[in-house]
DNA sequence: CCTACCGATCGGTAGG
DNA sequence: CCTACCGATCGGTAGG
């Protein structure tokens, strides 16, 4: 993340855009309500970004790229189910921590994209948590995990996972790293249940 | 959750918006998308009820009462605390099926409360949610838990139960009590490691 | 980045 | 529950 001196104008736009996003929700942020934060007109945002909603396509689809790619590294990795979920599980708590407020954005606000972004959003999301899904179905099918239901596991991983920008204080005593691997510690040991 | 003919027209309102509130969030949903739902027109809505944020707080207030109610029936039984963290959990998920669409209301838009309900509500889930946390905390003391951190046990725990309504399907295989005993029985176990 | 402005839509009221 | 309507605000454009 650059500091705020180093982002062009529009980097500084879209980032101020996700604050207000987060804390209030994109449909009751006004252009207006963001123009005022950065002390300039509403008609001035225009010569930086295109419309209201392109500055939800940014913050979304980038997140999601990040998301994919960590998944990538670890899915290529010649370990066990259960140490290929903890480092998915620690991927994505990574990416998160490095930007938390535009993980909370990707995680509540997507809803508000409209088509065809939306349904390619959607996709995105859907293929993502199937892989989570499939590291699960080896794990148990190698023993490695009790036989849960995977739907019920996936979802309470994503959850956890998710949710975690909404509450996580990076400034206080635990960091991301060691989050991450409480968290998986958490949830893997949850999965042993028979 | 008396069928649709049985409902007063002013409950008809509430749980149409409830389902609009749920599918586009509280701030994009407009008078008009409501009383278009209901087959009437906007200013009609009026005569049942007092104010858009007023169906808001109901929706709120209605679903915290009924988990504070749930929560405190567990807290009174003479159980261990691993008991005790079972039932709470297994009472929340039971809330939440009764209404799935009011309690996703409950979790995702109750933060477009206006002052003072705003204020009130987020008083009465800090309280909620630091009942959980003394659960746990008491069965870290007499050893029926790891040494977790504290606030992220409790985190991951109002995640997973948070997020239910979001993507639980309550026509599907898996019941609301089974689904509350798996729940709890994975984050149980997780509460458990070292 | 600003002034000036657009048509559309917002939550809500008056009066029946 | 409807017609008629209100002032405020919305995302965005023209032209500089």
């Amino acid at each position: 993340m650059p500091s705020v001196e180093k982002m062009s104008r529009k980097e500084q736009v879209i980032r101020k855009a996700a604050e207000l996003f987060r804390d209030h929700g994109y449909a009751a942020t006004s252009m207006r309500d963001l123009a005022n934060a950065l002390g300039i007109e509403a008609a001035s945002l225009y010569s930086h970004i295109k419309s209201k909603e392109e500055i939800l396509q940014s913050l979304c689809f980038e997140m999601a790229e990040l998301f994919r790619a960590s998944l990538e590294k670890v899915e290529n990795q010649d370990i066990s189910y259960t140490e290929k979920l903890r480092l998915g599980i620690r991927g994505h708590i990574e990416v998160m921590s490095k930007d938390l407020i535009a993980s909370a954005v990707f995680m509540n606000e997507h809803r508000h994209l409209s088509q065809p972004y939306l349904r390619d959003f959607l996709l995105m999301r859907i293929n993502y948590i199937n892989r989570f899904k499939k590291i699960i179905e080896g794990g148990i099918k190698h023993g490695e995990f009790g036989g849960i239901d995977t739907k019920l596991a996936v979802m309470t991983l994503f959850s956890s996972l998710n949710w975690m920008p909404n509450w996580y204080d990076p400034s206080g005593i635990i960091n991301p790293t060691d989050l991450g691997d409480q968290l998986a510690g958490m949830l893997i040991e949850g999965l042993k249940t028979k």
